[in-house]
DNA sequence: TTTTGTGAACTAGTTCACAGCT
DNA sequence: AGCTGTGAACTAGTTCACAAAA
């Protein structure tokens, strides 16, 4: 084990937890930048926008000293050192896997192209679907030709919007196809191989966590 | 059949990192149920679907005794059991507010249903839009008539699916009506009084987590 | 025997509080 | 003075390991 020097010591592993911050982060500094603020303390960010202030330093500190002391951080410096962090910098390339509802409504969704990501295909195994296009312009392709586009396209990840069913085996395409990051939206469990990032985002999971606490609030009445 | 397991005092804060996974676990149970699995010990339950025994003991312990002890738990049971702990044996009714790209995919998702939730109406302002239905025959209504369809149809559960400008103004109309659960997937804070549960899906954040990772792999080698 | 339910031990994550820089 | 960056203290969450039950 090497003593890390000044250089950035610490990136064994960082918690997603951290991450996500790093993204609430970036969308306050977003807001400021547009609002014409210059510099912000840790103080400040967090009183805006109800952080904890330590947690705010203890995070950015994990990939360099970012503040100046007695003064706070300076907008549009942090805000393009978080891009940078997030790799946001790099304008990746997304492909979508399922032209049914949700993934038509993911392909189109604005959210995305705004923080930088390009929605470059859509992929079904329907013959109806292939050679159309969602709403936003987003060409579908025949699954059959995933390695191909990704590779032409240079997509770098992949949204998993097909039936529980499917599920398991587009992953396995979408990993063979050399997608290095997917984000899932079917239920149930998954797996990847090392080196690939697998994120997934239940939605009756979410439901049933509200389920619960209605169930809890009307009983203790 | 077994005696009724004996009322405990319940800790005043069960964890969401818990009921997440009362979510799965009862998904399991599904599948084991369906299998024809009649007991399962939660060493079989962990290793078939890669969690820890003793997390699920002590997860389900919180609510009951609920396993037998040299036995382990009846399939058929725990699922009934865990399906009323999560309250989804009240088959609530949840609206949808924001007819747009989002808002109908998710009215017509079919994994809502299946697990005992019934999507009763979809909201938007747009008189385009009112009056009709969407792909799965759910009604879409002016938000106008939110708080009266919220009591004819006693909806309980509100999913917030309209672009970020709108979406504050919308849950304090949600909130207004009575709704005391929110499922919300625009990005950014949203405050919510005391007594109402918000939890929000925050897709851009998800994909930038996976940006993270592409970008420090990248980087290290 | 087998397996639960649970205190104890451990690990991860958050917040405090202050030394040190500007 | 003001504010960052960070060890120390604290809190939450997970896993271990075992006594008690079937």
């Amino acid at each position: 084990m090497k003593p890390p020097n000044k250089a950035r010591p610490l990136p064994d592993q960082i918690s997603e937890l951290t991450t996500n911050r790093l993204s609430i982060y970036l969308r306050c500094l977003a807001e400021l930048d547009v609002a014409g603020v210059e510099t912000i303390s840790s103080q400040g960010l967090a009183e805006q926008f109800k952080l904890n202030a330590a947690q705010i330093r203890k995070d950015l500190a994990y990939f360099g000293e970012f503040g100046v002391r007695g003064v706070g951080y300076f907008v549009k410096d942090l805000r393009r050192n978080l891009r940078q962090i997030l790799g946001l910098d790099r304008n990746l390339r997304v492909a979508i896997m399922g032209a049914g509802n949700l993934g038509m409504a993911l392909a189109d969704y604005p959210g995305f192209r705004q923080e930088g990501f390009e929605i470059v295909a859509l992929f079904d195994v329907l013959n109806e679907k292939v050679g159309h296009l969602s709403r936003g312009g987003v060409n579908i392709y025949d699954v059959r030709q995933l390695k191909k586009v990704v590779k032409t396209d240079r997509i770098s990840i992949a949204v998993v919007a097909v039936p529980v069913s499917a599920a398991e085996h587009v992953v396995r395409q979408v990993v063979a196809a050399g997608v290095k990051a997917i984000l899932n939206f079917s239920p149930g469990p998954l797996a990847v191989p090392p080196g690939v990032k697998l994120k997934s985002v239940d939605l009756t999971q979410s439901l049933e966590s509200l389920s619960f606490f209605l169930a809890r609030e009307g009983a203790d009445s």
